[in-house]
DNA sequence: TTGTATGCGTTATCAT
DNA sequence: ATGATAACGCATACAA
């Protein structure tokens, strides 16, 4: 790689006149300017971008700790970063949890030596589970600042960008009583250990309780045979008449078992679940879904934390943003 | 940040000293070496990473282009190259093209300062359609390594990873004939411009061809109602018993359309389509597919350029990840 | 207008 | 066994 030295020896002037001018200083005349800019676009100069970093002290780089990329929200909030990163000429360092305590801590300690700017965070689920949080606020603590999103840690104080859990299943499920005169709607849940899980959940209770139905609750754990537990279920309680999937995947499993046992939908059940672009797309028929903006998440998390980063005095925030009711069709 | 300078001036003495009690050389006393180690560990010193980045010359860092985090593969891609490179006490920066030609340089050109002492890249679409793909070829000339996977630009020379797509593709259009006694076999493709979209339907009409069977093609644009040209095919060509499907969704929606015109799975319509561990769970019945080893290619990936970084002379080889047909279930 | 010197934090070479 | 010095590449305060 080109260096500014090798420019100046091969110019004939010296280092601090090729900087200058390279970074169009006034100082400079226009002769020289000319001379050097030549020299450095043939010989196709990058100025070293670590000498740089280690000069200000700042990498303009952001450390991204996700729990998972597999899972679809994880992905296009990844998508929002990166593109809004990129907008604002910051790099990312991607590290995945995998769900895992350990490796989340490890992936926090390892890039806490100058290597980012900046966290963006969405805990793990032991992480979460466990409530052990020890080492975001250790990142904290050494004046790197820390956005988390979606999956929160409440005592923590940063800025968060999270969903509005418990309003969108609310207005879901009261959409169900309300619009569609649903009698006996269940709630599947795959996630219930998480915050986000917890707040949903909370969401359909209320919106049960202010219409004095009874709540009905599937919980599944990952292991389970998700299918023939759905499956069984419906067999079981033919009455129901609406399901709410927490998730993004049990909504459309809902679907299939319910036209496997001769459920017309959506005339004899009604099923929202969670989701995005493609999910829609692979049901049939088309689920509704609460479309959680995972792209603008991952938009606005870059701008919450580059603004601390810029700002001398900033104050913790939390911002929320509102998720959509995408209805499959007009089930009148 | 603590620093060596801070270290050595709170015990009174040498940064050199510090320097190399901290790195246990065998110059220095133990006694000095504790005082020291006891000092930094209190203070939770850690080398500053840019600092070392800039005296070795090498940023233990690995630049990632996608296409996309969206689509599963690549998102299972990502997976493997992430834990892998951990393994290896590697970073990653990830840059997502868009599929677009022009991002795709940009994030090359940014990264190729020093930043990162290698590229993994899977080519944008709009790069490999316009088969432009001089800046790929530029990073190389800087000497900076770079890995291709999956979508591959042939005339470029570096390491390879690629899928079996000709071969794989070949084998289940083969198993639906030769096991399944399937007669009117259908190809579906959305990636027909792509690099393995081409080798995939090649793979198919190799199998077709060599049986003496007829050819049945359709291609659908991105922009296309996929559900309905499917749907329509279906109905107009009522012979047809077995669907193959080279990518991730039109198999889940092949099935679901079949379903619909009433076409029973698997007994009047065989259908395999591409996938990963999550498709398999939401097509019901359960679709056959062609499982690319999505999280073993990252790992070769990362394997294979670290292989690189660290050898002086190293040979350019292409590597072959075979992919594996998993039937949905026994369809006798 | 140009050049010299200094420092960012670390490591390596060469004294002492 | 310890310390002084230089160097990585860049940017800037200060001299000339």
């Amino acid at each position: 790689m080109t260096t500014l030295k090798e420019l100046a020896k091969l110019l004939n002037i010296s280092v601090s006149t090729v900087s200058k001018a390279l970074n169009d200083s006034h100082e400079i005349s226009e002769v020289t300017k000319r001379r050097v800019n030549e020299l450095a676009d043939k010989l196709n100069y990058k100025p070293n971008r670590i000498a740089q970093q280690l000069k200000s002290n700042r990498t303009k780089t952001i450390g991204v700790i996700l729990p998972t990329v597999t899972n679809p929200f994880f992905a296009e909030v990844l998508h929002g970063i990166e593109t809004s990163a990129t907008k604002h000429k910051y790099d990312i360092i991607v590290c995945l949890s995998d769900e895992s305590l350990t490796k989340e801590r490890r992936s926090i300690e390892l890039l806490s030596n100058g290597s980012v700017d900046g966290f963006i965070i969405a805990v793990a689920r032991e992480s979460q589970v466990e409530e052990e949080t020890a080492h975001i606020n250790s990142a904290i603590n050494n004046k790197i600042p820390v956005l988390m999103f979606d999956r929160v840690v409440n005592e923590i104080l940063c800025d968060k960008v999270v969903v509005d859990d418990f309003q969108s299943v609310y207005e879901a499920t009261e959409y169900l009583i309300e619009k569609e005169k649903r009698k006996h709607i269940l709630l599947v849940s795959n996630i219930e250990e998480l915050s986000v899980g917890k707040l949903r959940i909370k969401g359909y209770q209320k919106a049960i309780e202010d219409s004095d139905l009874k709540p009905n609750i599937l919980k599944l754990s990952k292991v389970d045979d998700v299918e023939k537990h759905i499956h069984d279920y419906l067999k079981n309680n033919p009455e129901t008449d609406a399901i709410v999937s927490i998730d993004h995947v049990t909504g459309i499993i809902a679907i299939n078992m319910a036209k496997k046992i001769g459920k017309n939908i959506p005339k004899d059940l009604s099923v929202i679940g969670f989701g995005y672009e493609h999910t829609q797309l692979l049901s049939s028929p088309k689920i509704s879904i609460v479309h959680q903006k995972a792209y603008e998440i991952g938009e606005m998390s870059i701008k919450l934390l580059i603004d601390n980063l810029m700002s001398e005095e900033h104050e913790i925030k939390t911002i929320v943003v509102p998720s959509k009711l995408k209805l499959a069709e007009s089930t009148k």
